[in-house]
DNA sequence: CGGTACTTTGAGGCCACTCAATCAGTGTGG
DNA sequence: CCACACTGATTGAGTGGCCTCAAAGTACCG
């Protein structure tokens, strides 16, 4: 856990010194609504079980979320993962129950912001609001690739595209450099992101670095050194994905 | 093909005669616009191919769609399904480009609404916008449990779950009578749906019939006899679904 | 009545799972 | 400082659930 953190802050200078980064040239309302709200979390806290009620909504400032769900064995999904520059709007259809659960992967800071506020600020700003339908937008394409990948594709496609998504992710909010990067996930909670066992997942990740595709040290620090294969093997155009996941210049539109 | 059309025209009474009905007191300027727009399709039309560029939203206004992806070697993975009163919006991060196919499962009346128009209407009415916002939750929601039951369920429990979602969704509508009802789909499409093949979709239902859980006849039409334990296979607490994946009385909200 | 689409059942194989043991790294208390 | 606990990674062995291939059965339709 702390280990997390640690990691997590040794990245301080993409993130955590400059938390409102993402939103720099947010309007200034949402801006200090962020600034107001902002709270840091440790990782492995949960910030929402499924089925609580649900009276916020978060921006990630800096840091990783896991959404998830559970089935009664106790065998666990990772629905999406949240990333800087993310919104998550837990309500569900009857916007007062949560339908997952919310956890922090690593320290994080988040504006919560309680619902009335949020609703106040997007009715009166449609930049806000358009931000916010990118971002479900990109979570539903990313979500959709997933589930076209749990339902259809090998471990070794599930673990690449994984690792290709996330990549993409970081690169664009300036998190890693090239094809180099920090996950905070163990193996475990990769297994639950991919929908394999985590001993499966060793076996798969292995595979993949004797094949010179991939290196991993250190808790997953990753490199890709040879991503077209990566992307073949993931079964993904990147310039497409790109696009379709990836909501470009986030100051561009606040 | 027709045969589904025949069918869902057989339904007609429910969704046909009266395609409005979804929205029967939506304010003027929606339900006008929802007039102006509704066409017809055929079962098994596609609307819109990955990566095509994306001009319009859809608003079911009666039969059934299915949104889904596909890998290199030609699987599919369905990533949701939408039924009447349902809304697509199938921009991705990129709001230009799709991310997903889109096709009529049975015959369907939808709108097809310009995304400048859309754009237009949503800005100018709440209702609007607070009505899509829930759609897309009640969206979120179920993909989440799919996911959830892709990665980590056995197949009897993805079945069942599917059957229970489909149920209630129907239900809500006032398709279907009780725990019967017709689905437009063949097990190819369940399998889809399920992430299974259409052979083990065979197998595990008839596991499920000569269980005496639930009946299946004339392709697709389904009782579910003993929804309780339909509902322990599938892992759901019915009442907590219901209101995790149902948009409850869409006249009250519009 | 042949053609087509879908379902059903059998046989056999493989991928990913579970169980289990070992190893490595890290933090902790004596 | 070292023994210990604990968490996570790794590897082996064995199993089983779901897949693929294949063939036959059923319903519908021109």
């Amino acid at each position: 856990m702390d280990a997390n953190a640690a990691n997590l802050t040794a990245q301080g200078d993409v993130f955590g010194n400059r938390w409102e980064a993402p939103f720099g040239r947010a309007s200034t309302a949402f801006e200090r609504v962020l600034r107001a709200n902002g709270r840091g979390f440790r990782a492995g806290t949960t910030l929402k079980l499924e089925g609580d009620d649900n009276g916020a909504v978060y921006v990630v400032l800096s840091g990783w979320l896991a959404m998830s769900k559970s089935l009664a064995n106790g065998a666990r999904q990772i629905v999406d993962i949240v990333v800087p520059g993310g919104i998550i709007d837990p309500s569900s259809a009857q916007s007062d129950i949560c339908a997952v659960q919310i956890e922090t992967l690593s320290y994080a800071r988040i504006a919560v912001v309680a619902r009335a506020e949020w609703m106040r600020l997007s009715e009166a700003d449609a930049s806000v609001r358009r931000f916010q339908a990118m971002t479900t937008a990109a979570a539903l394409s990313r979500m959709s690739e997933r589930m076209l990948r749990l339902g259809k594709a090998s471990a070794e496609s599930r673990i690449a595209y994984a690792l290709i998504e996330l990549c993409l992710r970081l690169s664009a909010i300036g998190g890693g450099s090239g094809n180099t990067y920090h996950l905070p996930l163990t193996q475990q909670r990769l297994g639950e992101y991919t929908g394999l066992s985590s001993v499966h997942v060793c076996r798969t990740i292995r595979r993949l670095t004797r094949g010179g595709l991939i290196d991993m040290s250190d808790h997953m620090d990753i490199v890709i050194h040879d991503i077209d294969v990566l992307a073949c093997i993931a079964d993904v155009d990147l310039e497409v994905l790109r696009r379709q996941i990836i909501v470009e210049s986030t100051a561009t539109v606040l």
